[in-house]
DNA sequence: CGTCTATTTGAATGTACTCAAAAGCGGTGG
DNA sequence: CCACCGCTTTTGAGTACATTCAAATAGACG
């Protein structure tokens, strides 16, 4: 109870233009919750702001959340040995995003998460995620069903980094993810393709020609 | 009831050399089970044996189970639309292999699997599956645990698809999973890493000249 | 308006692929 | 037990794909 006034607090001080009504509806596509279970899974989650620029995860740390987000956009990346930044996964609203291999190990983190926008989300710790998996079985389905996906994707796109050269994984990224595109630097979505920025650019100046 | 026997029948007349113990010891890490459960769990697999260079999963058709590996080894791959094929998955024994798009999905698989040595498997079928959800809610966080890890790999292997380059690929293949490098055929290694045999090949005596 | 960062362009280089042919290897039948 | 067949691996030459480095241009933001 403690912790639900705490955040009943942390609510009454933050300003969100959208409720947190949107993360219980999709959970509620999934799993079928009484309105009890609804405040409890509420009581537990933490509002966040976070400016455009700002790291939400950092190198080296131990990751404490998994963010919903409500608005706004991230890239979770690494720097390799030679400095160059690897952008490994790009988020919008409506997804979720974390160090997601440092919050479930609680080993200090490889990656750095960071948003691209000002954004808003809601957050719940590892400790407070597993007190909703005893107190609510519902959400261990809710779960499962939600990794499952992400390993379906996940497949995919190894998937496609294999069998695909750079300008068909970009036109798959434009087809799949058009929100994205218009969103985010170029040199983002060429790390995220696996590729440099200029052959990037190189590649979409050939895809004008092409069509004229 | 009736699938219970059903399943002892098949247990009578199927010889393995490898008991379900080891399922059962794998899950039984993670969760804990009343005798009741286990036998339970028992009663909805059906063993499978299946020789080498066959078929366990077909493109185009619906994949009905999901298979644990108590012997053997097998590939998933798909064909590509100039006739390549394209190693997305190479598991052994202790690991779950399935057509799990078209398993959870119920639409026809994309990928075919095939047995690289005569093998031994015990498998259950989605509707089983869903059964043992609902009866035994402990497998909802198997599950979930499972689809965690199996998320966390394949996270890795996408990102060292993009950030390394074919040797270093193939260095960490070697460094991971030493017991495949002995065991499948290269050109499976090479396609599973992205590559053609003849680089593989290529790779491979550089390497040696390297440290000669 | 000026500064900083992102994008574009081009030349030279490196990485991986294709195609063809030879060599190795395992199983099968005589 | 050897010879042959089919499949896998190796080798090499020529080519395509993608990178690096450098410099110019365009855009965003204070």
């Amino acid at each position: 109870m403690a912790k639900k006034v705490e955040n009943e607090m942390t609510w009454e001080h933050t300003h969100f233009s959208i409720s947190v009504d949107i993360l219980l509806n999709s959970v509620c596509e999934h799993i079928i919750l009484t309105e009890e279970d609804k405040d409890f899974f509420v009581s537990l989650l933490e509002p966040k702001k976070i400016k455009r620029k700002e790291l939400l995860v950092f190198e080296g740390e131990i990751t404490q959340q998994q963010y919903y987000i409500l608005k706004g956009c991230f890239r979770a990346y690494q720097i390799d040995k030679d400095g160059v930044e690897r952008v490994s996964y790009l988020a919008i609203e409506g997804q979720w995003i974390s160090g997601l291999h440092s919050f479930l190990s609680q080993n200090p983190s490889q990656i750095f998460v960071e948003a691209l926008e000002n954004s808003e989300l809601l957050g719940i710790s590892k400790i407070n995620l597993e007190l909703l998996y005893t107190t609510v079985p519902s959400f261990e389905k809710f779960f499962r069903l939600f990794y499952q996906n992400a390993l379906l994707a996940a497949m995919e796109r190894v998937s496609q980094s294999i069998s695909l050269n750079a300008e068909q994984r970009y036109l798959n990224f434009i087809q799949t993810r058009p929100d994205l595109e218009q969103r985010i630097p170029q040199k983002h979505i060429a790390s995220y393709l696996g590729i440099t920025p200029e052959f990037l650019s190189m590649l979409r100046s050939r895809m004008v020609k092409r069509k004229a």
